[in-house]
RNA sequence: AGGCCCGUAGCUCAGUUGGUCUAGAGCGCUUCCUUGACACGGAAGAGGUCGAUGGUUCGAAUCCAUUCGGGCCUACCA
């Protein structure tokens, strides 16, 4: 077939193509396997974007590590599952569909909640595939059979299944307690859903007049406002200076309610006068000081932050104009005492950035200390690891402080909490709807108002996404998953909240033995854990090290760079920069760079089909393996050649460092290997060398074998290339095979494992003796100034028999890479030569007329005498030292000393050539 | 308040348990080259006392302490 390919690589339809093909082909849908079956089994779960989302560099990120993965898995033989899916996103969606209506000029109160439910439903069919699309896109090697939503009927049936059997162990209870809430969106959020910020406010001191006395006691606050809602006045049993009130009222000012100063802990005699007024419907210490000295609950504002009919005259204000006005009125009537400035913690709300209330309501929560304890132990002992390590000490810092996590959401978009009350006041909470109370028989029965929160469903997917609650083989087979890899936001929201539902839910869970021990899982114990492993990637940030915002108006987003430069570029780039723990500052200057590569690639196909379709156009190269395959390396390769052992060989070390790098998602590592690889010794030197041997007029046999060779070793990279970019291998792969491959796709050929009998120390020795030959003309011509195409003759002492037969049996290559007349050998030493280079295996002398620059050549070679010496001097310290040579390694002062002894050699020729230039 | 991370070439970053690190890469920069795969290319080069100080060690960019600078996370103290 004719590879007439363009002469630079455009990615856009070929991208487009193969993801189409990938896809249609159901390339990676995955058969759940019967038993006794003995493959390994890789499992990974998809962070489920919202489907409010577009996709977005931490989403590119995540997902191109994960592709990198789940591809290399799949091509070593592991039957790879991994499991797609997105998110039902509670508030998100909400305000989405919430704002679409408002542009009608309609609000969801007025709908209703069925068709309000109905309208989001719509939305989903109509938007919700945006983000997947452009998964799709990426190239993302997911089950799309398999795919789920959160609210897919049976992930609700899980949900219900899993809120009863809480409720039932009695690890879900309902109460009145403190919250954060959320004025602007209604509902009720978690701890986790407020961010912290420090703002710069005031403490106001108010003094409140002693009922029975003229005497004052002085509080301070930061919330005025909410003295309206007082029911005592706290002071330290210890601070003397409050001993003779105790048991006293005061009178509440603007108010006039009569309050009790009562001694409780929570007034800290050093913190501003030592008394704190207590209001525990809107502080959580106050709340607790309440309970604990039984006092009346007093709210006054509503869920919108209003002030309500508790607060008597401010009623209708909002919170803000509350505090203006208490503060006037307490100035005017010579209660308020102090002001200071004072920098304040105030929460806002994640979702919508309001300033979060805390505010007293029935809520429904998760009793957490039993299912953390289980959570912390699996990472403790092993059972779970998490890499990079220093996440795991985060993660076992939070589980030791965790609280309660409220669950209720005051939505209408989301899994609806499976409780129902009765007017008796009897609360049945259960899996089906029931139609009568078992208490007083009636059928007034109404459903808990309330949804779950969105964590709550994505929480359980690791085993609801395999069938649960039903018992399923996909369990036995695909649980626990192999690994989750995500970003470490969403470690506490989703992850931790992952392990402590897995554990809990699938307790006694045993995967299918076999396969266990075939996908090496053998030694661990636990198989209730949702993952084996889970991998925490750092942020995407700007090229400043900023986050990105669309605030800051600073998002780079991912699809334009993949219009510009290419999808496989763009996941190149991520991968390159993605050492573990480290966040990634974005930089496109590196995408344009990895679009060269991918064009550097591209044309070295185009050379080796320009030689193929002239020397053998039949030719296929021996990889009809599928992926698990032993005969995994570079396949048919005859290393006739000094340059064919040595490629061969670089190769099988290449394999082995990106295979080892992968195993520990060092993700960068194996980028740069590969890179460095295929351009640095692949093009840059083998294609060259082996030039000769395919050119026209040369020997048809020794043509055939280097074409072969070309092709058998550019096949095996593209393999090894595959899992980072899927696109550009798949099409040169298949052009390889003239479109009829061994099997369908690249992405299920056998991923190249180092073979030992393919890898030549010697060889690779070799070959940079004489790559430094050859770059020491090249050198010596640029400061001679010598004409590009001039060829010169060149003048070489070898100081071994051995390094003189490599330079005569590879002349040819010398003469043609370092524009080189011919090599003439000498006898005896060159160093004393003006101009001659030399190193401790030859010297080397171009035979030039132009005369060189002394001064210049002085000046060089006294700066580099200088480093010798500096080195000789270090390095003989270190050898004269005897707990150097009786502590470190031989290995380190075998080296040392070869080394030595080579500057050794190297000073002589310097200083003697310095000697011969005075 | 507690915890974590970062500070290496002009820029963006690598540098796994301290030992061929004689500190690398990409981009940028300088000089030269359109040679039949590729100018999204090739060849050669300049550029860093690894934030600072002190310590541990035979040996530190790498470990420890202090310090300066930058970022992040968690936290119910008025």
């Amino acid at each position: 077939m004719p590879h007439d390919l363009p002469k630079s690589y455009e990615p856009g339809a070929i991208e487009a193509r193969w993801a189409d093909y990938w896809i249609r082909e159901k390339l990676f849908s995955v058969k759940t396997p019967p038993p006794g079956e003995k493959r390994p089994v890789f499992t990974l779960l998809l962070p489920p974007p919202n489907v409010t989302g577009r996709l977005h560099m931490g989403h590119m990120l995540n997902q191109t590590q994960m592709d990198i993965i789940v591809r290399w898995h799949r091509m070593r033989g592991f039957l790879t599952l991994w499991l797609p899916g997105t998110d039902h996103a509670g508030i998100a969606t909400q305000m989405m569909v919430e704002r679409q209506l408002a542009k009608e000029g309609k609000r969801r109160e007025d709908m209703g909640r069925e068709k309000f439910m109905e309208r989001v439903w719509e939305w989903k069919r109509q938007y919700g595939s945006a983000i997947t699309d452009q998964m799709r896109r990426l190239g993302a090697s997911v089950d799309w059979d398999r795919e789920y939503f959160t609210m897919d009927e049976n992930l609700n049936r899980a949900v219900r299944e899993v809120f009863v059997r809480l409720y039932e162990e009695g690890l879900i209870y309902r109460g009145k307690y403190i919250v954060n809430w959320c004025p602007r969106c209604g509902t009720a959020i978690s701890d986790l859903e407020v961010k912290h910020e420090e703002v710069p406010g005031k403490l106001y001191e108010i003094r409140y007049p002693v009922v029975g006395s003229n005497e004052f006691i002085t509080v301070a606050t930061t919330r005025p406002e909410t003295m309206l809602g007082d029911t005592a006045v706290a002071v330290n049993e210890k601070d003397e200076r409050y001993t003779h009130l105790h048991g006293k009222n005061v009178l509440l000012p603007l108010v006039n309610r009569e309050i009790p100063i009562i001694t409780d802990e929570l007034a800290q005699p050093e913190f501003g006068t030592g008394a704190v007024k207590v209001t525990p419907a809107h502080d959580p210490n106050d709340f607790q000081a309440g309970l604990r000295h039984n006092l009346p609950q007093i709210d006054v504002m509503d869920e919108h932050a209003h002030m309500n009919q508790n607060a008597g005259a401010y009623v209708g204000l909002d919170r803000y104009q509350a505090r203006k006005r208490v503060l006037e009125d307490l100035r005017e009537q010579g209660f308020l005492v102090g002001e200071k400035d004072y920098t304040i913690a105030i929460g806002k709300c994640d979702r919508c950035g309001s300033v979060v209330e805390p505010r007293l309501s029935t809520q429904w929560f998760i009793k957490i200390a039993p299912l953390a304890e289980r959570a912390t132990k699996v990472v403790e002992n092993g059972e779970i690891t998490i890499v990079p390590e220093n996440y795991k000490t985060i993660y076992l810092n939070w589980m030791n402080n965790i609280h309660d996590w409220c669950i209720s959401r005051q939505l209408w978009w989301g899994h609806r909490i499976p409780a129902w009350h009765c007017s008796c006041g009897e609360i049945i909470v259960s899996r089906e709807t029931p139609t009568t109370c078992p208490k007083c028989a009636k059928a007034t029965l109404t459903q808990d108002r309330d949804v779950l929160d969105t964590w709550f469903s994505s929480g359980l997917l690791p085993f609801t996404t395999l069938g649960w609650p039903e018992k399923t083989r996909d369990q036995e087979v695909f649980y626990p998953n192999t690994l989750l890899i995500t970003g470490f936001d969403i470690l506490f929201f989703w992850v931790a909240r992952m392990f402590m539902l897995g554990c809990h839910f699938m307790d006694g869970h045993k995967q299918d033995a076999a396969i266990k021990q075939a996908s090496g899982w053998g030694e661990k114990k636990d198989d209730s854990v949702p993952f084996r492993q889970v991998y925490i990637h750092a942020l995407v940030r700007d090229a400043e090290r900023q986050k990105m915002s669309k605030t800051k108006g600073n998002v780079v987003d991912p699809l334009e760079v993949i219009e510009r430069f290419g999808t496989d570029a763009t996941r190149f780039t991520l991968a390159a920069m993605a050492a573990p723990g480290t966040d990634i500052a974005f930089n496109e200057s590196r995408t344009e760079g990895y679009r060269a590569f991918a064009n550097k690639i591209w044309n070295a196909a185009r050379f080796m089909f320009m030689n193929v379709d002239r020397i053998e156009p039949g030719l296929r190269p021996g990889c009809a393996a599928e992926s698990g395959r032993p005969h995994v390396g570079v396949v048919d390769f005859q290393a006739a050649t000094l340059e064919d052992c040595w490629i061969l060989s670089r190769f099988n070390r290449v394999a082995k460092d990106v295979n080892a790098a992968l195993e520990t998602y060092r993700f960068h590592e194996a980028a740069n290997s590969i890179y460095d690889f295929f351009w640095g010794e692949f093009c840059d030197w083998y294609l060259e060398l082996i030039k000769p041997r395919l050119a026209e007029g040369a020997d048809p046999n020794t043509a055939r074998v280097a074409c072969s060779n070309l092709v058998s070793l550019f096949e095996a990279a593209l393999r090894l290339l595959h899992p980072v970019m899927p696109f550009i291998t798949e099409e040169i792969w298949q052009a390889v095979y003239d479109g009829k491959p061994p099997v369908r796709s690249i992405a299920l050929a056998p991923y190249p494992q180092a073979d030992k009998k393919q890898m030549d120390a010697a060889a690779e020795t070799r070959m940079a003796v004489l790559q430094d030959l050859i770059v020491n003309v090249r050198n010596v011509r640029a400061e001679l100034k010598v004409e590009p195409k001039q060829r010169v003759p060149i003048q070489v002492f070898a100081h071994e028999p051995e390094i003189r037969k490599l330079f005569e049996e590879n002349q040819g290559a010398v003469e043609r890479l370092a524009n080189v007349e011919r090599v003439e050998f000498a006898d005896a030493s060159l160093a004393k030569v003006a101009g001659a280079r030399h190193t401790a295996r030859f010297d080397m002398h171009v035979i030039y007329e132009k005369k060189i620059d002394i001064a210049a050549e002085r000046d060089r070679l006294s700066k580099e005498l200088e480093k010798i010496e500096r080195e000789i001097a270090n390095g003989q310290r270190q050898l004269g030292n005897e707990q150097f040579l009786a502590k470190a390694p031989a290995k380190v002062v075998e080296g040392l000393r070869n080394r030595t002894q080579e500057l050794q050699v190297l000073r002589e020729k310097t200083s003697s050539k310095l000697g011969e230039l005075k």
